[in-house]
DNA sequence: ACCTGAACACCGTTCAAGT
DNA sequence: ACCTGAACACCGTTCAAGT
């Protein structure tokens, strides 16, 4: 609104910002740098000051996402109560909303653009990943969960998580069936289908 | 490599050969119409007569996709024995190499791009889903796998596969973890863990 | 029926130059 | 240290015109 000074001095968080907003709204094909800059006033080239390419703004913003997803699964494990069943559920229903909200976003969150090198992990997907190990752990503790390496069985519900999140959000399956789908794959785990 | 008469004949069915080979080998940002067009000797127009745009090129692609890896699963599951649990993890198996081999075609079979309208499955997912779908009707049958509405337990095995090939080939599992992950899902779905 | 060539409105990226 | 403006090499899409 506003002009601005010469140096935006929040710059960073503006674009990642618009970008996330983009993202939602429009989808990975229509977010563009160009039209980032535009949205925050500034020329087609500032972005490159702080982002080196459209690939590592993207990375970046893959780890905001990662970093809310873990936040708001630890925050529906902590409300859930003390039942691990219930924070299972709990953490499951926070996934696929998640998805439901931000697709797009989870789908970048894990777009395999680092497949090839053995990278360090990024501090959100970090937190995420270690809030979910956190109540495998527990769950193995309470009974509720079978036994064994808590490792392969984090991967595996992550992954179960994620292959809902992906036949809902990509319709390919019914929408209405959300519920049923986290249900069961709760059940699964807990081994009282 | 010889000049071409002016009506080309075939450039549909090269467009997509061209499609799959670039997607493998360069990932869908660097797949674009006009580069499949001079890889098939043709004017950056000519495609515009078999694809409406670059997401009908798109779409078509993801439905070979479907075929084929329901074909691959199908035969799987037929080379793989009697035995219900050695049909499920060949399929599995099948599901998750298809994966490795072509992670941008799978995700793009998984793009969310008809969420919003129900439109009719095509032709490809409806033979991939009927794969799975039979091979849980048996389980069932043959009392390795638990009761209950099968379209359930079908969506819920594909999110599973589809999950374990989404953290494989995105690098947030650990490439040599992937046969553990497929036989804890298996063990998972038999109640055999 | 199928393809070409020019045109339009966009991109990402680079780089000298400005403040 | 951060941003601008011009430039380059690409896109997808459209449309009159060719065969």
């Amino acid at each position: 609104m506003a002009d601005r000074p010469y140096h935006h001095g929040n710059l960073r968080a503006v674009l990642l910002d618009a970008a996330e907003r983009t993202l939602r709204e429009q989808g990975l094909d229509r977010l563009s740098l160009r039209e980032l800059a535009r949205q925050a006033g500034v020329s087609h080239a500032a972005p490159r000051r702080h982002f080196a390419d459209r690939r590592a703004l993207l990375d970046a913003l893959a780890d905001t996402g990662f970093a809310r997803l873990g936040d708001r699964m630890r925050a529906a494990i902590e409300g859930a109560g003390p039942d691990v069943d219930a924070q299972l559920h709990a953490a499951a229903t926070a996934y696929v909303r998640f998805a439901i909200d931000d697709g797009p976003l989870l789908d970048l969150m894990f777009a395999n653009k680092n497949a090839d090198e053995a990278a360090a992990p990024s501090e959100g997907a970090l937190r995420l990943f270690t809030a979910v190990g956190d109540l495998i752990v527990r769950g193995q503790q309470a009974g509720a969960l079978p036994p064994g390496d808590p490792e392969r069985l984090r991967l595996l519900l992550v992954a179960t998580l994620q292959g809902i999140a992906t036949l809902v959000t990509s319709g390919r399956a019914p929408a209405e069936q959300t519920g049923a789908l986290v249900e069961d794959a709760v059940a699964l785990f807990t081994r009282r289908s």
